[in-house]
DNA sequence: TTAATAAAAGTATTTGGTACTTTTATTTTT
DNA sequence: AAAAATAAAAGTACCAAATACTTTTATTAA
C-alpha cells in the first residue's frame, strides 16, 4: 500500500502470552515455556506465541492461544496487556509486531503441547529469573537515549539460541517482572495466580520474587498490616501442616484498574 | 497470508500520540488536538495519527509524527509507550491496530498544521477533561468481563461525531489519565512538560488535575516533604511576582523506569 | 505429654503524612 | 519610604503508618 509519502507497513501480529500460575505444594510461582517445534529458533523454550488471525481482536487470539498451543480449557483468567514490541531486528524474516499480554491462572493445570510446540512445561519463577538473569535492571526507554534498547537487539544476534529463550522473550519477561514490581502495592494482579483463597505466606511468597529479597526477610506481621487495604480475611483456617493454620485471605476487589 | 487454521492478519498500524505540554503564563497543562483534513470524522478534533511505515519502528514512527502532522522540530522530549488498541469496531474501513503513545515536551512550541490535518492546537486540558467527560471512571479489562469495552465500541457508532474526538480517542484519552495518576507517585513522568526547573505550584498544578482535585487542595508545605524523593531544590529562585519568589526544582532522576 | 513449629496477636519505636502556624521575601499601595 | 498585601518558605504538633521485635496460640511430631 502506498501513498505519497511511502510504504505503509502491515506487518503480521503476534501475540505474546506471559502465562502464570501457582504451585501450591512446592509455594511457587510459575512461569509456562513451550519449546519451538519449527524454526527459526526450533527446540528454542519460548514464551507461547500465536499469529493474530482476521475477524480476532487481540484479545480473542490471546485466548486461542492459551487453547491451541497449551491445551487448557479454562473460563476463570485474567489477562491484561503489557507492552507492544516493534523493534524491526526482532524478526529476522517478515516483520512482525508483537502485542505481549499476561495471563494469571488461578491454578496450575496439567499441560499439553499443541500446535507448533514441542512441549509446553511450567517452570519455576525463581529457576527462570536465574537462568536468565531476569534481575531488576533498569529498563529506559527515553527516546533520546534509547540506546539500551538497541543494544538488545543488536546483541541479540550473538546470542546462542541454546541458552536463551527464543527472539526478545528475555527482554518482554524482564518487562514483564519490572511491570508487576512497580503495581505490586496499589494493583498486585499477580495474586490472582493464588486463586480464591489463599494464605498470607503464599502471598509474600510472590512479593519476594519480585521485590528481589528472600521470603522470611519479610515479617508477616507487618505484611498483614501494611497490605490489610489489599486482603481480606474470610475467617477459615488454612488445612493441616505443623504449626499454627495459617488464616485465609481473598483479594479486597477483584475489580482491576488500567 | 494463509495456514492451516485460517487467515493471519496483516493490518494497517495507525501510531496515536497523545502529546503534552505546559503553558507557563496560564500554569495550565496543555494537549495536542488536530483538526481532521480527511474522512473518516473529517473536521472532527482528534489525536494526532500516523501510519506506521516500511523500514521504520514504532517509536521513530511516533516522531515523525510530531515532526510532519505538527511541525515541530523538536530534539528535547520523552516519548512512552501507552497501549495498543485492537478491537475491530474502532475502525469503519479497512482494520487498523492503533499503538497509542505518550510524548511530553519540555516547551510549548507554537503549530502549524500538517499533512492530513486542517489545524493544530494546544487545548488547556482542564477544558478537554471537562469536554469529553475524562473523569476517572473505573475501566476494568478484565477479559471475562470486558464488558465495558464492548459497550464502549458499541456506543461509538451512535456518537455525533461533532460532539466528540474522531474513533476512539476519548477512550484513548481516558486511559492516559488512568495511567499517569497512578504512576503520579513513583515515576511523574508528566512533570516533563515542566522543563528543566518548575516551581512546586507548578507541579502541583498538574498533581491536582489527575487527582480530581483543586490546586488549592493542596498543601504546599506537605506536597514538598511528600514528594521530596522526587524533586531536587536547585538552590535558584523563581522571577518576580507577587510574594516571596518559590525555589525552583528539577526532578530527582531522570531515569526512567518501565 | 512435651518439644517443635509456624502463624496469630500484640507492643513499642520510629518514620512519614497531615493540619496548621509563623516567618520571610517580594510586590503593590499609600 | 513605609505599610499593606501576597505567596511561598519554614516550622510545629499531632496522628497514622511502617518497622522491629516479643508474646501467645494452635497445631503436628516425637
Amino acid at each position: 500500500m502506498l501513498n505519497m509519502f511511502g510504504i505503509l507497513e502491515k506487518p503480521l501480529i503476534t501475540i505474546t502470552n506471559i502465562i502464570w500460575s501457582f504451585d501450591r505444594t512446592t509455594k511457587q510461582l510459575q512461569v509456562l515455556l513451550v519449546k519451538r517445534a519449527q524454526p527459526p529458533y526450533q527446540n528454542s523454550w519460548a514464551l507461547p506465541e500465536t499469529f493474530m488471525r482476521t475477524q480476532e481482536s487481540a484479545d480473542e487470539a490471546a485466548l486461542r492461544l492459551i487453547r491451541e498451543k497449551i491445551g487448557l480449557n479454562l473460563s476463570d483468567f485474567y489477562t491484561e496487556q503489557l507492552a507492544t514490541f516493534t523493534n524491526q531486528q526482532r524478526t529476522s524474516n517478515e516483520r512482525a509486531l508483537s502485542l505481549a499480554y499476561m495471563t494469571f491462572l488461578p491454578e496450575m493445570p496439567a499441560l499439553k503441547a499443541g500446535y507448533g510446540a514441542l512441549e509446553a512445561r511450567w517452570f519455576a519463577f525463581s529457576a527462570v529469573q536465574k537462568r536468565y538473569c531476569l534481575s531488576n535492571r533498569q529498563l529506559t526507554f527515553q527516546t533520546a537515549a534509547e540506546a539500551s534498547e538497541t543494544a538488545y537487539y543488536q546483541a541479540l544476534k550473538q546470542q546462542q539460541p541454546d541458552q536463551h529463550l527464543a527472539f526478545d522473550h528475555e527482554w518482554i519477561l524482564r518487562l514483564a517482572c519490572q511491570r508487576i514490581k512497580n503495581k505490586l502495592n496499589y494493583q498486585p494482579n499477580i495474586l490472582l495466580v493464588l486463586g480464591a483463597q489463599f494464605t498470607l505466606k503464599e502471598a509474600r511468597m510472590i512479593y519476594a520474587a519480585f521485590l528481589g529479597i528472600k521470603p522470611s526477610e519479610i515479617d508477616n506481621s507487618n505484611f498483614k498490616k501494611t497490605h490489610k487495604h489489599l486482603f481480606k480475611d474470610i475467617g477459615i483456617s488454612s488445612s493441616k501442616q505443623i504449626g499454627r493454620p495459617a488464616k485465609l485471605y481473598r483479594l479486597a476487589s477483584n475489580k482491576v484498574e488500567f
